[in-house]
DNA sequence: ATAGGAATGATACACATTCTCATTGATTAA
DNA sequence: TTAATCAATGAGAATGTGTATCATTCCTAT
């Protein structure tokens, strides 16, 4: 994990960092590449994996792990929560802010040297509540 | 989810139960697999998978889909906070009291049926950090 | 005992991610 | 400018985690 920004912008990168910035979602890998490839129709599936990583390391990029069999990626670096569905797993922000102060909590009840931390809230997003619903009332 | 207890506690459950109650740490399927194996060597790993995802619907034990690319499973359910090393992915338990009142914070700021939420620190244990600190003294 | 359903074990499959490697592209030294 | 060098890419193979399938075995209730 360095911090220098001493990665070269090659065209593919520039084009998924734009992309990712566009969105207010949080992509998985697999959502990146279609998005990037509508612009770089040649680019491999892999680049769009390694370069991800790669930014995430650079701290250009923040990579979510989050619950789920996919991991996600989010252009807003900054410390901010998450709330994820568990009927369709996506993932949207949670606007309250930030507690860095747990991290000190953490540290002193554990023998770990505390990075950071996340908290993901789970839950049911509006559009799996309303198919819910139509399910109930038939 | 189901809440009910109205599994079948066939030999195989009942030892993945009592393997998993057996140690304070978080395994893996695969660990869970290996646990059992001592004392049933014909179980199936697919039997592993499914009784824990079963037993987890079920609230009898917690399914931790924490980083890394592994799900983790927890004979403790009542709800406490995790860090997790990101260097050799094990993870504990962090000793500070839950905030249930996050719920409600993450209820009023969002649009989502708040189910509720994990906390993951993330860090590096004591192992990974005594083994950083020889390589930098050589 | 015997029928019917549930659980198991073996194996095939699906999917996300990583690895490998030949080719291409950029950078540096002469 | 050209040759040498090193980094990045694209294609596809490989890995690893988890799920689905299905014939066989095990319970349970008649």
């Amino acid at each position: 994990m360095q911090t220098q920004n001493d990665i070269r912008l090659t065209p593919q990168r520039q084009v998924i960092l734009e992309e990712l910035a566009k969105v207010k979602t949080h992509p998985t890998a697999n959502e990146v590449y279609d998005m990037v490839r509508k612009r770089l129709p040649r680019i491999g599936l892999g680049t769009v994996y390694r370069n991800l990583e790669l930014m995430a390391d650079n701290g250009m990029i923040l990579k979510l792990e989050v619950g789920g069999s996919q991991k996600r990626f989010d252009a807003t670096t900054d410390l901010h929560y998450h709330i994820r569905c568990t009927c369709c797993g996506r993932v949207d922000d949670i606007e309250f802010s930030a507690m860095p102060q747990l991290d000190q909590l953490a540290a002193n009840s554990s023998d770990y040297q505390v990075l950071g931390h996340h908290i993901e809230f789970s839950g049911i997003c509006e559009s799996c509540g309303d198919r819910q619903e139509e399910k109930v009332s038939n």
